[in-house]
DNA sequence: ATGGTAGACCTTCTA
């Protein structure tokens, strides 16, 4: 089983950059973050024709994300619990059925800049909330896939330049203590178990030449339960899919689970 | 030199 997780900045935007990858790589599962539109705007049937079922938590203008799957989805849950009034589509949860059913949830974690404000205390109760869901979920003792975009740089060999860095919210230390929490709770990160290969960036700013000059940062993870890990067979970063026509700024990761 | 680009969308915010 393959699942994949990117963040398309605008899914409308990006519907035939999205689908052209899609026809190529053929994911089991997706994990969209960024899609930028509420659900009734988000191009359904054009993943159905792909054979997708799909699950939205959108919002306009900002955020958004989704779930595709081969197989249909139960048990969706939009947003993440623990903190009333919180109108960020951030989070969806799903599982994917079949013979081995495998917990999925998409994931587009606060940016958390500047750093002297409240989007980044948004961004630490974020992290929080999420390492308490995620050891709730883990109780459950079944295949889980947390995936998404984390806006975390987790160690200096992620960046170019850490130094450049040392002022943004995705390279606070806070930030990465709350990163490496998840681990800590016995969730295993795909990328690092699999191949933990430097400088494996997953996403180029647009601007200042970041992707000629190959300034990315690794940002973009997939956490899997111990039920999820035992069966991890790869973890691959789609790096080609940045030099597509009107690329997003993230490329897709694809980890493949074993059946 | 505080630059540069992209997306949503109403003029500026977010990244």
């Amino acid at each position: 089983m393959r699942i994949a997780t990117w963040n398309v900045n605008s899914i409308n935007a990006r519907l035939e950059t999205v689908l052209a990858w899609f026809r190529e790589a053929q994911p089991d599962v997706a994990c969209l973050q960024e899609i930028k539109c509420v659900d009734e705007k988000f191009p359904r049937e054009a993943f159905e024709g792909l054979g997708y079922n799909v699950e939205t938590f959108g919002q306009k203008s900002y955020n958004g994300v989704a779930l595709l799957s081969r197989t249909p989805l139960e048990d969706v849950r939009q947003g993440l619990p623990g903190e009333d009034g919180d109108e960020h589509a951030r989070y969806i949860e799903a599982v994917v059925s079949g013979p081995s059913p495998l917990r999925v949830a998409s994931i587009y974690l606060p940016n958390g800049n500047p750093i002297a404000t409240d989007k980044f205390a948004y961004k630490l109760r974020w992290m929080e909330r999420l390492r308490a869901h995620a050891a709730e979920l883990l109780k459950l003792e079944e295949p889980l896939a947390l995936a998404g975009d984390y806006n975390c740089i987790p160690e200096p060999a992620d960046c170019h330049d850490p130094a450049a860095w040392a002022d943004d919210a995705l390279f606070q230390p806070e930030t990465r203590a709350a990163w490496r929490a998840l681990q800590w709770l016995g969730l295993t990160e795909a990328q690092t178990a699999v191949s933990p290969t430097p400088h494996a960036y997953t996403f180029w700013d647009y601007q200042a030449g970041a992707w000629q000059r190959n300034h990315g940062i690794r940002i973009d993870h997939v956490f899997l339960s111990p039920q999820a890990a035992d069966r991890l067979q790869a973890c691959e970063v789609h790096k080609a899919a940045r030099a597509m026509e009107k690329p997003s700024d993230h490329v897709p990761v694809v980890v493949t689970l074993r059946e």
